[in-house]
Formats: C-alpha cells, sequence, structure tokens
DNA sequence: ATTAGCTGCTAATGCGTATTAGCAGCATTG
DNA sequence: CAATGCTGCTAATACGCATTAGCAGCTAAT
C-alpha cells in the first residue's frame, strides 16, 4: 500500500508487473481488451487484487466514465422527520426496491440549504450531479428549478403529476403521478348514488397540481348534474386545510352539506371526532369522504372512505422511468396511475330528513 | 456552455476573460487567496456564474480534495422493504436529521451485490470511497468485513454494540449501542419484585451481540438469586425465535415458569394471543416481558412490558461520532445508552396458586 | 525479403477541480 | 540603480481511473 494508504491501480501495477493500463483492462475486462490479455497475464493481476484487497475508486470511476449507477433522491421537504415520514416512506421504499433491483444506489439529498431558507435544487453546493439522475419528491415544486431541470440534459423524473413548462403546450416534465381527477370524480358519484346533492369540500382549488385535479375531478361531477331536478350542489367550501375542529363543523351542518369531502386526512379526523362527540352520527348524520391516503391508516380508529394513492408503485415507476432516461437516454414520459377507491365507513346513505328537505 | 453540455471552470474562465485557476479561487474564497484577488476581478467572475449558473461538480471537487459531505449508510439488510421498515425507519430518521444539521448529505448503499448473494461492504463494485465516512446497520454483521473495516483507515461506526476484533482485548469496533445488558436485568429484577422465581425465556443466548447482551443482563439475575430460598430459576430456555405459538405456549405452561421473556416482539404477540385465546390471563396467570422494541406499538392491541431501545438516539449520536472521526480525525469510540422501561401491562405480580407451589 | 496482420502490452491523455510554485509588473527601499 | 517585496494572476500538476493510439515482437502471406 502506497503512502496515502489507499490503494491504487498503480500499486496493483507494480505488484504484477504491468502497466497500470492493464490493471484497468483487466478489471473492465472481456468486453473491450477480449483475447487482448492472456490468460496468464490475467491471472497475475487477478492474484495481486485479490490479494491485496483492491477496490477501485468509484469517484475516480465515475470522473473517468461519466456514469456511476447512483440516483439522487430531492425532496423539497426533509423526507424523514416524523411528521413528513408516513408521507415519503412509501416512496422511498419503492425507489429503494427498484433501485437495488437495477443495481443502483441511493443518494439522499438532505443537505442542509446552503443559504438558510428554502431548499433549492440549484443550490451553490449543488450535489446533485454526483448521482446520474434524480427522482424528485415533494408537494410543491419550485416552477423556475423545474424549469431549469427540464431545460437541461440532467435526467430526472417527478413523483406527482406536474404541469407542463410555459402552459399547456409548453414543454412536458417527465413524471408519474397519481390519477386524482378520476379518483375524486368517483368519490362524487359514489356519494351522489347515496342520495347527497348537497356536499362541502375542505381543501384548496388551486395551487400545488395534487390540488387542481382533486378540486377538478370534484368539480367535473357538477356540470352534468345541473340539469337533473335536485342537482348536486357545492353547498360549502372551505379552502383553508388545519383549521380548527369545532368551526369547520359548524360551517359545515350550517351549509346543510350531508357529506363533506376532505383533502387532509388530519382535517377529517378532527372533524369526525368533533362531530361524534356532539353526538352525530358518522355517516348516519354526515358523511365524510377523504381524498386520497396511502395504505396504513392513521390510528384514529375511524375507517374513512377514500382513495388509496399507490405511493409504492408511482415510486417503482417514476425509478423505472429514471434508470431508462439515464441508460438509454430517452426522454421520459407522463405516466399516470390508478388509485384504488377504499369503501370505508364513512360514507352512508343520506338521512331521510335530509332528502325531504329537497 | 461548452460541447459537452456540461459547463466547467475552464468556461467560466474564458467568459471571465481569466484563468480556470482563479475561478477555482474565487469559488473557494475567502481563505486561501485572501487578498489575493481583487474585487473588481472577482465580481466579473462571480457575475459569469451568475449569468451561466454554473455549479462546480461535486465529483470533480471530490476527486481533487478528497472530501465531500456525504455520509454513507450501509445496512446488511434492505432497509425500506416493509418487513424491515419499522426496524430501520428510526435509525434513519436520526440519520438523516444530524446529516441534514451537518451539512451532510446521504448515500444509501442499497446496491444488489455483484456476486449474488449476501450483501458485503467489500463488494467488488465498493461504493463506499464515494462517502466521507459510512454508518453501518444491520443485525448482525460479518466480522471479516468489520475486522477489514477497523484495520482500514476508513471512517465508519456501527450502531448496536459491537465485540472488539479478535477477543476482549481486541481492537475496539467504534459504535453507539444500547444497553441491553442493563435494560434486561431491571426487567428481571422487576419480575422478581412481583414474587416471579420460574422464568422463562424465549430467545438465542449467544450470536450476535444484541442476544448476548440480553442473554447477559436475564443470566446475571440468577448469581445473586442462588442463595436465597426459593431463588430465581430458569423455567425453561427456547433459543429459536419464529416458533409455533401453541407448542411454546404449551412449553412454557409445562414448565411451571410464570414470566416468559421475549426477545422478539412478534413472538410475544403471538402467544399472547393463543394465551388470551384459551382463556389464560395476562398476566393473571401469565407475564410476558418483551426485551426491547422502538416507540411504535405494533397494532396488537396489546401494550407489552418492555423497554424502549432509543433507535433515534442511537442513529443521531452513532452519525456526530461518525462526522467526528471525519473532520477530527478521531478514532471514535464505545458509546452505550440506556433503555427507557415501559411499564406496559403484561407484567403482573404472581399468580397466588403459583405462589403455594413453590 | 518485404509486407501485412496479429498479439500483448504501455505511454499518454482526459475527466474537472484544488493547489502550489512561480512569473510578470510595479512600488518601495537601500 | 539594483535589490527587495508585494500584488495579481497563471501554468502546471495531482487526484485515480478509462481509454486510445500505437509500439515492439512475432507469424503468415506475397
Amino acid at each position: 500500500m502506497a503512502k496515502g494508504g489507499r490503494l491504487t491501480q498503480r500499486d496493483i501495477a507494480r505488484i504484477a508487473g504491468v502497466s497500470q493500463a492493464t490493471v484497468s483492462l483487466v478489471l473492465n475486462d472481456a468486453k473491450a481488451a477480449a483475447g487482448r490479455i492472456p490468460d496468464e497475464t490475467r491471472e497475475r493481476v487477478q492474484k495481486a487484487i485479490r490479494e491485496t484487497g483492491y477496490v477501485a475508486d468509484p469517484i475516480a470511476r465515475r470522473m473517468a466514465k461519466g456514469l456511476n449507477r447512483i440516483l439522487g433522491v430531492f425532496t423539497y421537504e426533509p423526507a424523514f422527520p416524523s411528521a413528513q415520514a408516513d408521507f415519503f416512506a412509501p416512496f422511498l421504499f419503492g425507489i429503494e426496491e427498484t433501485a437495488q433491483t437495477l443495481g443502483y444506489d441511493l443518494l439522499l439529498l438532505t443537505g442542509a440549504p446552503a443559504n438558510r431558507g428554502k431548499r433549492k435544487i440549484f443550490d451553490e453546493n449543488n450535489r446533485l450531479r454526483l448521482a446520474d439522475g434524480c427522482v424528485i419528491l415533494g408537494r410543491e415544486f419550485d416552477r423556475a428549478e423545474l424549469k431549469r431541470l427540464v431545460a437541461g440534459d440532467y435526467p430526472f423524473v417527478a413523483v406527482g403529476r406536474r404541469d407542463p413548462i410555459g402552459g399547456p403546450t409548453g414543454a412536458p416534465v417527465p413524471y408519474v403521478g397519481a390519477d386524482y381527477v378520476a379518483a375524486t370524480a368517483e368519490m362524487v358519484r359514489r356519494a351522489k348514488a347515496r342520495g347527497h346533492t348537497k356536499l362541502a369540500y375542505v381543501g384548496p382549488s388551486k395551487g400545488a397540481e395534487s390540488s387542481v385535479d382533486r378540486w377538478e375531478g370534484f368539480a367535473s361531477e357538477f356540470a352534468d348534474a345541473e340539469t337533473a331536478p335536485g342537482g348536486t350542489e357545492l353547498a360549502l367550501h372551505i379552502p383553508e386545510v388545519g383549521g380548527k375542529a369545532l368551526p369547520m363543523l359548524e360551517a359545515i351542518r350550517a351549509s346543510g352539506a350531508t357529506v363533506v369531502f376532505f383533502t387532509e386526512m388530519a382535517d377529517a379526523v378532527i372533524v369526525d371526532a368533533a362531530a361524534r362527540s356532539q353526538n352525530l352520527a358518522v355517516p348516519g348524520d354526515l358523511s365524510i369522504v377523504v381524498l386520497g391516503s396511502h395504505l396504513r391508516p392513521m390510528q384514529s380508529g375511524t375507517r374513512f372512505t377514500t382513495f388509496s394513492v399507490p405511493r409504492e408503485e408511482m415510486a417503482r415507476r417514476a425509478t423505472q422511468m429514471l434508470c431508462e432516461r439515464i441508460e438509454a437516454g430517452s426522454a421520459g414520459d407522463q405516466l399516470v396511475l390508478p388509485c384504488e377507491p377504499v369503501e370505508g365507513d364513512t360514507l352512508g346513505a343520506i338521512h331521510p330528513s335530509d332528502r325531504l328537505d329537497t
């Protein structure tokens, strides 16, 4: 072992009595210099490698060759700290699984932002390039950064649908998303099928793509209902999320809505609890639908009617797509996965007395 | 942007009308060439950087400088796939949190083993060196690899106590562990305090350090009890883990043990269920103690008497220790964290009828 | 006998950065 | 006026590897 402590190809070369280039050729083997290196020499080099336990420095390798079979994972919010854990974990599961299968390591870009403040991709210590490509997670993206990414030639795939850059006809963003539009519409249809006509909605109608999509799926079910007598009606819309339970519940009741759709599970949990504590039956007196959740139900005891966002599968597909971009240089495309409806216990038939009201 | 697509310091240099070296000096700023570069030039370079959005290639940086503020995380088992998730997640939380605080990114070494089989650190595509140092997780370590790591100069810290290499007086392994010995002994003392004298133990007495430690803590409580009349007695020891519920339960009952210690929560869960289904009261007829668990209780409904292994804290401390090794070149040491007892509902006073038996 | 072709290897170069030695040009000093 | 010191920069090199051009030495073909 040379002075630096670290073993290099030069050391192996000296031991085996060949040149550094030969060592490299033996290592990268077969393909390139097939037949060009006799077994005798090859064996001598491999012996030296075995005896010293030499392993090539991946950094130098990457430096020379360009790729290193590492996938970056960038999250706009810290992925682990407990609040976010349940949200991110399924994504990480899926990414890790696929990365492992495809023989990639994972680089979690967790680094603290250089200039205190928001996390940024194009930070001054941008480490992205360390990886061959990168999966991007997060509820809300920085559009400017996304634009730069799309314009650049660095392979990436977003998890979650993303609007094209620069309007509907703009440059598409490679992503794997969930079909919130269809899933939400289906929930509304189920509510209508049980006689509900006055609906409440708690959650934003604009902002992140996932919010817009849910709202779109929700709103789409009104158009064709207008014509029918006693058509479906939006009784209340609370765009703010994370409000207090009682005020929310009161507003809902006052609006005459018989079913309320929440974009946030947390809101549903507290309103559900508040309702029950006031001796309101769920779904007897008020039905509750949550627009998306993942498998591990929150510990609230209530099994909400909702649909499950296939987070793991999204992550798997995104990782696959990324690897294709890297390996085949493909452009990446847009993929939307269906969400499975979850029956749950909180969507019931409309209360008879409410039915008379109409 | 030059041909390759990727922007380099040479490009910036050309734009700003200086040499590549100057660009590097401006980037690494202040310290080295303080005063050596006039503001005018500095500004010109920075302007070029700003306008092009140049960011230094971290690979080349690492190549030249040696460090890149990346911590590796190596796990002998896949970290995410759901079975392991609950075990590894708290560690990852702690590592990520600390890494983020200290300004490191995380490299998850998930790569599939090159030669199908067990995961190995010294694989032929050893990627460890990509990171400045590495945290190693896993229940059971490969001693040969550990030995090599200790002998080498690559900074690492193990999570979980590890025996010194080559016997008690051998080279110590840097680690952050949990004090299973003390925590287990405390559990036994609590059982004794409630009158239990015939104990059963389900779990290995050798193998991984964590197993040995638990057994040692357990066994240590017998020595001083021998002298007393009606001293504590090991009524049954089932070294195999993951057995069938009924045979286990029967063996325990047959042995006359009034309390059983499990190393595996999973075993406790099924035996507990089996007991209850046979109308045996827990802890009325049989007390159950689980030797270690983490915070999120399993969904079995039963709150077992146990102690909590501070996994997150272990991970935090390990990460800190690793960073110290990297930055200060310190050797790393051995740290054992206490486990908090968890009262739970499954350790009760001995049954009167059993008391008479003695 | 000359050429051509093959084999087995090596020298040289590039990847993008950090770093060091040192070169001009100018000001100050002796 | 020469010697010295300082300022502002650059040339050169190292990092460890992959890769290419190409050199010797030999054999086979012309």
